[in-house]
DNA sequence: AACCAGGCGCATA
DNA sequence: TATGCGCATGGT
């Protein structure tokens, strides 16, 4: 990894396997958008994020080596030796989502945005879900620029009421949200303890939540706490299961489940490869009663 | 106009 | 333990 600060810009350089705009457009962060010029904007604990391609690295606005060590390396992982990792799957369709997809990165998301967002996310669609965590932070964060917002704190939101959060316009998930920020404000839920804990008792921990299920909390132990032995399983994941791993997932998986899970969750949505049978698959469907 | 969306809580058996 | 249904809202 090759840093250089210039101009109140960091270059960053020599990173294997790092995919940026993949990484903000996967499905695990839903608060970065792409910008005109090619770049993606966004907002992470309090600091704005303006990256792009630049040759063979990217250019990050607004920062400083110190800043960059302390947000932006942590955040995209850079530690993890991701090119490691996917040379160790020894599998077909694995490699296949690799080879497609390289560079996408579980990123180290903060955890209480992390839990917040995949609660908005139960039974809901990406760009709602999107819509729906902008105006929470409109709502209830900070103002730090013309057009960007923190993403409001748990303290903040234990004290707002559920009607409050009608604004959201986020459904029944309003009185989750709720219950989520007070319990980890009164310590009932020790979010910032899970780094660490046993898996089965993380879950635990975060499914007293109303509105947390396994999945939610499998996600927020993933994509928020850095636990990349965790394997969220939805829809999509539950027909890459069922159509190519009856009998469970591949033995070089074993610890990086969740990266596995990222790779396989996109190439399955995304990948081209697929698009032929599940438009079949929804035809099929629609003319089942017709 | 039904049906679906990175699920979950609750009721029922 | 295992199903099945309803749920707020918005997009096709």
């Amino acid at each position: 990894m090759k840093l250089t600060e210039k101009d109140g810009c960091v270059l960053l350089e020599e990173v294997e396997c790092l995919d940026i705009p993949l990484c903000l457009d996967c499905g695990q962060a839903f608060r970065f958008a792409e910008t005109a010029d090619g770049g993606f904007h966004g907002v992470v604990c309090g600091e704005i994020l303006d990256v792009k391609r630049i040759d063979d690295g990217y250019v990050f606005e607004h920062t400083d080596l110190k800043k960059f060590e302390k947000i932006w390396k942590p955040y995209f992982d850079l530690d993890r030796d991701y090119a490691e990792v996917c040379a160790s799957f020894d599998d077909e369709n694995l490699k296949k989502a690799v080879n497609e997809f390289y560079g996408i990165r579980i990123l180290r998301q903060e955890p209480w945005e992390t839990l917040c967002s995949f609660i908005i996310s139960q039974n809901n669609n990406i760009p709602r879900i999107k819509g729906i965590v902008e105006r929470l932070c409109q709502n209830f964060g900070e103002k730090i620029s013309d057009c960007d917002y923190t993403f409001p704190s748990y303290e903040v939101l234990a004290d707002v009421s559920v009607d409050e959060l009608s604004v959201l316009r986020a459904g029944f998930r309003a009185k989750y949200i709720s219950d989520a920020a007070q319990k980890v404000k009164s310590g009932e839920v020790r979010l910032y303890e899970l780094y660490e804990m046993p898996m089965d008792e993380a879950r635990e921990e975060l499914m007293k939540i109303k509105g947390v299920g396994a999945k939610v909390a499998e996600c927020t132990l993933l994509y928020g706490l850095g636990r990349v032995e965790a394997f969220p399983v939805d829809v999509w994941v539950k027909r890459i299961m069922s159509e190519m791993y009856p009998d469970g997932l591949p033995e070089c998986t074993k610890g990086v489940e969740g990266i596995a899970q990222q790779y396989l969750f996109h190439w399955r949505r995304k990948s081209k490869e697929f698009l032929k049978n599940d438009e079949k698959t929804e035809s099929a469907l629609c003319g089942v009663g017709s």
